[in-house]
Formats: C-alpha cells, structure tokens, sequence
DNA sequence: GCCAACGTTGGC
DNA sequence: GCCAACGTTGGC
C-alpha cells in the first residue's frame, strides 16, 4: 500500500464536493512529475485531499478507485488520470502552517515542493498527520 | 492581487 | 542540447 497526496482549489473542486460525487476522475493534471505518480498508484492505496489557495489544509482521505489511464480532456495524449472515492473526512484539518512548523514534518514535498499537485507521502508521515487529523490512517 | 518559484516551450 | 522567455501555481 502506498500513500499520497493531491491537492485541489476548494472553488474548483471540493471535498464536499467529492463526497456527494462519490467518486472523482482526477483529470486535469499537466505535469509529468505529477503523472507519473499517478502512473505509480494502484487501486486501495490511499490519498490526503489537500485544499490549495483556500483552506491551505489536508481535510481527508480518499482512495484510488481505479489505476491510471488516459485523460480524455488531454487532447495530446500524453497525459492520464485515476480515480478516487472518500473515505473518511478528518475530524480537524492538519494545516499547511501546522504542517510547516512541526520538525516532523518538514520534509514532506507539500513544504519542499509546494507546486507539486501530486506528491507521494511516506508511511511514517502519514501515520503521524492521521493522529493530528484525528483519525487512524 | 501580487509575486516568487518552477516547469515547459521553442529558438538557436 | 542549452537557455531565455513564458505561463502557471499557490502562498501570502
């Protein structure tokens, strides 16, 4: 099992909004570095949903539904996209400032490289931020 | 709304 | 294959 993390822009799209989706198709991402994690997940792995721009939090956790394939709205064909459902919403938001300050997490690639959209996040890291989420990863 | 950081593009 | 120009992201 691998873990993950993506971020999106609330007024984009939610995590409200996943939840009453049920599932998402991921699409969008431009972006090799971003691809080819994406090309790395298998389904069951499981993913924070980070909010960007407003919120700047990890607000839950989803799930990859389905492996990568190809992004119909690339009209070049070169990049692809999974598919996440929720699973659980944190009970408190973990913070880009909570995150930044904590000596434990300042390694994660959302402090070292911020414009990432999908980032890959380590057991120990995601241990530790479902404990500060409230939640048991 | 501004601006720094960074990835991508395209000319040479 | 380098590098300048450009566009986009995302925190503040």
């Amino acid at each position: 099992m691998n873990y993950w993390l993506m971020k999106s822009e609330p007024s984009t799209y939610s995590w409200d909004h996943l939840v009453k989706d049920k599932k998402t198709s991921w699409n969008g991402v431009r972006n090799f570095q971003a691809s080819a994690n994406m090309k790395a997940m298998k389904v069951g792995d499981r993913v924070f949903f980070y909010h960007s721009n407003e919120g700047l939090a990890i607000v839950g956790i989803a799930e990859v539904s389905k492996t990568y394939y190809p992004d119909p709205t690339d009209k070049t064909g070169r990049f692809g996209m999974v598919d996440i459902k929720p699973v659980m919403p944190f009970k408190t938001p973990v913070t880009l400032a909570d995150i930044k300050q904590d000596p434990k997490l300042k390694d994660m690639t959302l402090v070292r490289s911020s414009r990432l959209s999908v980032q890959p996040v380590t057991p120990e890291q995601w241990k530790y931020v479902c404990g500060l989420g409230g939640v048991k990863g």
